[in-house]
DNA sequence: AGTATAGAAAGAAAAATTTTCGGTATGGAA
DNA sequence: TTCCATACCGAAAATTTTTCTTTCTATACT
């Protein structure tokens, strides 16, 4: 964060707002040139702070209105167990987010499905079959009322 | 979804993994030239299936590495007391995603914060200050395992 | 069968943007 | 002062985006 003055931090809000502003669009609302803001762009890219550029989509129009979160807790907690359940749902498309949580429950998944219906087929044949998990907690979204893609920075 | 062909779906696909990708490179990868590359992704971009475009930012780098989830149960559930919650929600930045659930728990926070300490002052300063809170119960992710940020296409 | 028509794809040209590069100004250190 | 590093500027080159016209193909109609 130190590495980063004034300027980046507004180009990062920028660009994590939206990523197809023009260099020279970008250099119109910093009081730039092409130039400094196009190298600052590379700068932020090849230190890392910008991981990436994604197009973001619609997840009713795609037919996954409903999010479920699932509170998973394992029944046992020797490290085999534990990385064999992060390998597994590494290949769970289904799975969008999985998170190492602290506390009674272990892990927290975030999953997109198009109905309950689903949901409950993918729990019985593909969740349930990891190995070793003890309880499943699921609840699920009636609706998003806040969704902000971005960090603060700054 | 029937508004899309094998084609669009591969395209969504490769746009919400890479926004940089060029129309000619999304040419060679779909078999087809500039043209109508070009004129599928201003389709969707019109129907709506791609919402918008994003830089994703490193959280740790930006001194956000810890991510937490929020359950908020509301003392009543009166329409008035529910849409001030979700109005009040909205104004702090430091909430990054906010669902309203089905189940015991109203509503589910995700929260990004460099340290427990700050978000003990934001959960003491910002957060229960709105009115009508009933319990609070907090949990902290160790360690993000799986983050895909696409969605499931097809 | 022949013909019209709509939709998608192709190709080429124009417009705009990205990328590169040489030059200038500023501030700190020797 | 002089040197050096850093950031910025401006212009040219390379590439991409955008627009427009033409071609192709499948479908439906006579």
């Amino acid at each position: 964060m130190e590495q980063l003055d004034d300027i980046d931090k507004k180009l990062l809000r920028l660009l994590q707002a939206d990523a197809k502003l023009t260099t020279k669009e970008l250099a119109a609302r910093l009081g730039l040139t092409l130039s400094p803001v196009y190298e600052r762009i590379k700068r932020l890219e090849n230190l890392g702070f910008i991981k990436q550029y994604v197009a973001i989509l619609d997840k009713e129009l795609l037919g996954q209105p409903i999010t479920i979160f699932c509170q998973v807790s394992m029944r046992y907690h020797d490290k085999a167990f534990i990385e064999n359940f992060e390998k597994e749902i590494q290949k769970l498309e289904e799975v969008q987010e999985c998170y190492h949580m602290a506390g009674q429950v272990d892990f927290l998944l975030k999953i997109n499905m198009g109905s309950l219906d689903e949901y409950h087929g993918f729990v019985r044949n593909k969740l349930s079959k990891i190995e070793n998990i003890g309880t499943l907690n699921s609840t699920f979204s009636l609706k998003v009322i806040k969704q902000s893609l971005g960090y603060r920075v700054g």
